[in-house]
DNA sequence: TGACTCACG
DNA sequence: ACGTACGTGAGTCAG
């Protein structure tokens, strides 16, 4: 028998875009609603197999029942602008499916389904109804199925009724369900019922009376007595609430079942519209269509396994390769290469092996296709292996063409770029504990693992191309060939010199620090009169707020909040307060910093190598991991002497030059507000001229208060500002910070003008970008969540001026790096808008005016860049 | 694993 | 009325 699947689309729809986090397409429409609805889709039609399909949608014009109890259906909560625009993608998505979608003036999905679903079963097909609206369990039947998908714990389920399965669950047959639903009442859908009657008490009195009717004939032998009473008083809303959840399965609707056959659902159109709307998961159920239009190149995989074999198929490659290196444990395990479209090979050799067969191609002479050229690049260097002629990074320019991304990896860029599914690398090899080293999966799972490695060479060949032009069109290969490629090897070498520390003096810094921890410890338990974890903001908001009942305690989701900015303010008062905000900074010292910074270190020549990431943030900033050496403590003085155990080799000695204030001559540049420029070109203190503005006082008579007022303002600028939290960041209320706000625009108006500018052109555009063209999509900016909204407006107004930065002291760095060719001094650390550089001390004079030279000039703005150096023995000396 | 806290620019 | 600063990484707790 046919089968016939129907979809309540509206109410599936809203399921699907409150289960699934806000996802935006290409052009920055929202899609997770239509993507969560496929999803579902295709679950269960990949279950169903059925011959026939229609999707229903509600379309709400006055009719006569609605017009009568506009009351109740008018006031249904309106739908988010986010998800609005999604229905009639949904339809032209479906449309593109070969699907049908009814509708009819007047009518609700629901009647629509129920209509159909009679109508099929009278004519013999078997009806799925699929809705996440319990209302429609009445339309069960023996042959009508009505399903009902849910989400938990992120997983679709779905739950199944036929009539004898609502009779099972409810206790009532699905025309007693109405029944029951109209007693019962359904907030959500403005069905009023009868007030104090809830399922349980529904589902009894209809066990019972069988009817809304005969239960209100029968009121007075209704229990329990408040149901009793309730229902005569309200026994007119309770007819009415039954008319309201009756599904009318007679509407006019004029379709022939015979047009809902679903037989051309992966065609040409609905791959088109799945690609350009971003579903790439379910692309690759276009099998036939994904290889004809996405001409995926269906190469041998070679596997080699002897020198000879690796040397001569590396001896025919012309001159272009992607390669692909995979490391297990700082070791070179496989390599993988493919040099053009028939083939592809992996070469599994011992790590010697590979290196000889290698480096004559990793020398130079052949073009070579990377992903994450660093890592290669620092992995051959300790080799003493030279890397010559990287001409692209498919990482690199996945990183360009969207920052905000979580990964680059093949997957992604195969997903993105090249429009098919491809194994995530930690899914393929697994992660952390469970990783399983390339060498054992050779031997269980052979073929899959040559396809990996070889698919990944694959995705970096023919990514290359669709990269850089998007990259083209997007007007980001300056950026991307003359600063982010170039800056691989200005971090590579940074990574591989590293920072030298004083293993010993660390030691005992962290032992002095342990002596006042186990004193604070002591003192706190005496104080709170009982020992308790200080480390858990649960177990010490209790002991603080609670058990001492301190005032002025604010709640986070999960209990007090004990930050520091709230404790600060009891700490005058309270002694265990004062000993608990003292104890976190030097628990903070021993265990981030002083444990951390020994745990990564290099026994062999105690010296720190971080990792310096160049495509983790959304700005264009680099990011320092294992360890981060971007926050090592500096404003603080008890934090600032760690700084004494970073040491430079010997013979040399620290320089380090930092900008100053880069982000407000930015803004000033950007802005070009005279007064912004005026002042930065006569070297102005910029915090007091803007105290002396804001506040309305003489220059010299500003107060240290009023400067560092000014400074937060002057911050907040930068960060997107709302006097609400400028209020909580300076201590003063609302209204104050609203004032600052309102006269620092009134004297600086063409940074209002600024922030007014790049606030409109990323609500018209989608994206904010820098003066180099680096660009951040923000599609939270036309959310009609206020929070969110806003949030993208902070975003836009901050990151040109972020991003821009991170720009400059990136082209610095570069500069700097080179013109260091042949000198023995060398760039170690980068932290922002400040270079530390370890010196050889005889060329100090000639580097440290290099080192200002490429800094200040790295950029030419309409106010001077300056920079201030410093030299030390220590990096506490020379900050 | 997510929430919280705190170190930096 | 809404309820926030922008960008990061690491350690710790607790479910």
């Amino acid at each position: 028998m046919p089968k016939i699947m129907l979809l309540d689309g509206n109410s599936l729809i809203n399921r699907a875009f409150y289960a699934m986090p806000l996802l935006t397409d290409k052009n920055g429409e929202y899609t997770n609603g239509v993507y969560g609805f496929l999803n579902i889709f295709f679950k269960l039609f990949d279950e169903e197999r059925p011959d026939m399909c229609a999707v229903c949608f509600d379309v709400h014009q006055p009719t006569f029942r609605h017009l009568k109890f506009a009351e109740y259906k008018g006031t249904r909560k309106s739908m988010p602008e986010e998800l609005r625009p999604q229905i009639p993608l949904l339809k032209r998505v479906l449309a593109a499916m070969d699907i049908k979608t009814v509708e009819l003036g007047g009518y609700e999905a629901d009647d629509l389904l129920g209509t159909l679903a009679v109508r099929a079963e009278k004519q013999g097909f078997t009806p799925v109804i699929v809705s996440g609206d319990r209302d429609l369990l009445q339309l069960a039947t023996d042959t009508i199925e009505v399903r009902i998908p849910k989400t938990k714990g992120g997983q679709t389920i779905v739950e199944d009724y036929f009539a004898k399965n609502v009779e099972e669950v409810y206790g009532v047959t699905p025309l007693e369900f109405i029944e029951m639903k109209a007693l019962m009442g359904d907030s959500s859908d403005n069905v009023p019922g009868v007030p104090s009657v809830g399922e349980k008490t529904a589902a009894k009195i209809i066990q019972q009376f069988k009817s809304v009717e005969n239960a209100i004939e029968h009121a007075d032998e209704v229990k329990p007595k408040k149901a009793s009473e309730n229902l005569k008083a309200f026994a007119e809303q309770a007819r009415l609430s039954k008319w309201l959840v009756t599904i009318n399965t007679d509407a006019p609707v004029e379709l022939d079942l015979a047009e809902t056959k679903a037989d051309n659902i992966f065609n040409e159109r609905a791959f088109e519209e799945f690609k350009a709307h971003n579903f790439k998961s379910l692309l690759n159920r276009f099998e036939n269509i994904s290889a004809s239009s996405t001409p995926k190149k269906e190469r041998e995989r070679i596997f080699i396994d002897n020198f000879a074999d690796a040397e001569s198929f590396l001896g025919k490659i012309k001159d272009t390769a992607a390669i692909v290196p995979f490391f297990e444990g700082g070791k070179l395990e496989a390599v993988s290469v493919c040099a053009d479209d028939s083939e592809s090979a992996l070469f599994a050799l011992s790590e010697d092996e590979l290196l000889r067969a290698f480096a004559p191609v990793l020398k130079g002479g052949v073009s070579k296709i990377l992903h994450d050229t660093k890592a290669l690049y620092v992995y051959l260097k300790k080799h003493d292996l030279p890397l010559n002629d990287v001409v692209f990074d498919t990482m690199l320019a996945a990183y360009l063409l969207n920052a905000s991304k979580n990964d680059y990896t093949h997957s992604s860029v195969a997903a993105d770029y090249l429009n098919f599914s491809f194994p995530d690398e930690d899914t393929f090899f697994g992660k952390g504990k469970s990783r399983i080293p390339l060498g054992e999966l050779m031997v269980t799972e052979r073929q899959k693992t040559i396809d990996y490695c070889c698919g990944c060479a694959e995705i970096d060949l023919d990514a290359k191309n669709i990269l850089e032009k998007e990259m083209e069109e997007k007007q980001l290969s300056m950026l991307y060939y003359d600063i982010e490629l170039p800056l691989v090897y200005v971090l590579g070498d940074m990574e591989l010199y590293g920072m030298r520390i004083d293993p010993r003096g660390l030691k005992e810094y962290g032992e002095k620090l342990q002596v006042h921890i186990d004193e604070l410890t002591k003192q706190i338990y005496w104080l709170a009169d009982e020992e308790f974890n200080i480390n858990s903001p649960k177990q010490l908001g209790v002991i603080l707020f609670e058990k001492l009942g301190l005032k002025g305690g604010k709640k986070t989701k999960t209990g007090w909040s004990t930050s520091a900015d709230i404790l600060e303010k009891l700490a005058e008062r309270e002694e265990i307060v004062k000993k608990v905000l003292e104890y976190r900074s030097y628990t903070k010292l021993k265990s981030t910093y002083v444990d951390g910074l020994l745990a990564v270190m290099d026994k062999n020549d105690s010296k720190i190598h971080s990792t310096f990431n160049q495509t983790i943030t959304a700005t264009g900033r680099i990011s320092s991991t294992e360890p981060n050496l971007q926050n090592i403590p500096v404003r603080m003085e008890l934090g600032k002497q760690l700084r004494k155990v970073f040491i430079p080799e010997d013979d040399y000695i620290f320089l380090d030059g930092d900008y100053s204030q880069i982000e407000l001559c930015l803004l000033a540049h950007i802005s070009g507000d005279e007064t912004f420029i005026n002042a930065f070109k006569n070297g102005m203190d910029i915090h007091r001229l803007t105290a002396s503005q804001v506040f309305n006082v003489p220059f010299d008579e500003v107060t240290s208060l009023q400067r560092s007022n000014a400074k937060a303002v002057n911050f907040g600028i930068v960060y997107g500002i709302s006097a609400y939290s400028l209020s909580q960041d300076l201590n003063i209320s609302k209204a104050k910070a609203d004032e600052y706000i309102q006269s620092y625009f009134a004297r600086y108006p063409k940074v209002k003008e600024y922030l007014d500018r790049s606030v409109e052109s990323a609500h018209k555009t989608g994206y904010a970008k820098t003066e180099y063209g680096r660009i951040r999509y923000i599609p939270e900016i036309s959310s009609s969540n206020f929070n969110l909204r806003s949030f993208g407006e902070r975003v836009a107004m901050n990151m040109p001026i972020q991003g821009t930065a991170a720009d400059i002291i990136k082209i610095a760095m570069i500069r700097v790096h080179s013109a260091l060719q042949n000198y023995k001094s060398r760039l170690i650390l980068q932290v922002h808008d400040e270079l530390l550089l370890e010196v050889y001390k005889p060329e100090l004079e000639e580097v440290t005016k290099i080192l200002i030279d490429e800094m200040q000039n790295a950029a030419r703005l309409s106010v001077p860049l300056t920079v201030d150096v410093h030299t030390g023995e220590t990096w506490y000396e020379a900050k």
